[in-house]
DNA sequence: GTGTTTTAATAACGATCATTATGAAAAAGA
DNA sequence: TCTTTTTCATAATGATCGTTATTAAAACAC
């Protein structure tokens, strides 16, 4: 009983996604989130509830359809090509989209007000996570001898995600792909050798 | 003629600086920053100009101020130490106040409302001279043979810049200096050896 | 069809934003 | 001492913020 919803709620989401994607939580306004969508400002409230409830609706998606590189990396066999995936995946969309380039992860709030204290601790948690997945399989390398004895998992797992943030912050300064693939390739010039791995330097 | 000024203006520039060192530039308010200050509102707008010009202010101040380990690193012997040098003096400023940790030039504005634009480029091109100076000393450091022929200035530069872009991002997260200091180590640990360095793994 | 329920759209809400009039207080020159 | 000039503090400006009444329109149940 009762009236249809006319929009796409999905369409919808996609919209808003793309907006804090590009100007972050605090920065981006209903004005703005309206227009993307193109629905009235009641219409999101009714269908995500507040600001916060629709940005953290559009970073579980983006979590799943943007950063799903993440966990698919981790079944790769070797820790390196979990790294070499885990920071080319990132140079490609960094850069994917000219419009919201960077990280919605890192876009998202890395310092404002203290009413978005609540969404900045959200992205803080979410990063916790992906870097606790990675710092887990290199746990498991280290035991199945894709790492040495000295590599110490913590480190590496907070290099490769101190990387991935920092290209998305040149990302968003507007490097290109070619670039941020140049870091990428730097960084993985320094991943240890396991017992079976060609250490190849280069 | 006429009336002193009451305040030290430079008592009141290093408060503004915390505050946007801390919220970012849209995310500190006047409130924010004549609480801070302990100075009315038109006294910071007759002694700065508006919001945008005060936080100019702000950054010089924090590049002179802060970031001045950057210009002194260039100074060092060889292009290692130099890297070395600004990895683990960013590990330790981006640690050192547990009231603003990371970095001012990462935290200001890295994505936000369309007004902040102009505020965004400024801190991106501040990040560009930076690097660009790290790259100048990496070629030098190539013409003397201190990296190999093989090794691409501009990707070390730029590699050296997002593991201290994604440290200031780990430490607005939270990070210890200590996290962040095994980053550092872990990124110098291939480090290109040159024609007389010693390469030393690990 | 009629009544009920849900959505859509317009417009308003109070709060806060950056920015300034406004007028009192204070210091310097005469 | 009186005038001039500058700073100080209070408070108001219009704009925009996120959030909702409110009312009209549409789709089901009966």
């Amino acid at each position: 009983m009762g009236r249809h919803r006319e929009f796409d709620v999905e369409k919808v989401l996609d919209a808003a996604l793309c907006v804090f994607w590009r100007k972050g939580y605090e920065g981006a306004s209903y004005a703005d989130l309206t227009e993307a969508a193109g629905v009235e400002r009641p219409a999101l409230y009714s269908a995500f509830g507040n600001k916060e409830a629709l940005f953290r609706r559009a970073l579980d998606r983006y979590y799943e359809r943007y950063l799903d590189f993440i966990p698919k990396s981790l079944e790769l066999p070797t820790a390196r090509a979990v790294a070499a995936h885990i920071l080319y995946s990132a140079a490609e969309l960094n850069t994917r989209y000219s419009h919201h380039t960077g990280c919605l992860g890192i876009n998202g709030v890395l310092a404002g007000s203290d009413e978005a204290e609540p969404v900045r601790q959200a992205l803080i948690e979410a990063r916790a996570g992906g870097e606790a997945q990675l710092r887990e399989r290199l746990c498991r390398a280290k035991a199945e001898g894709d790492l040495p004895e000295t590599a110490k998992p913590d480190a590496l797992a907070a290099f490769v995600m101190a990387v991935s943030h920092g290209m998305a912050v040149q990302a968003k300064a507007g490097f290109s792909r070619e670039m941020l693939e140049a870091v990428a390739e730097q960084a993985l010039s320094t991943w240890p050798a396991g017992r079976s791995t060609s250490s190849g330097p280069k």
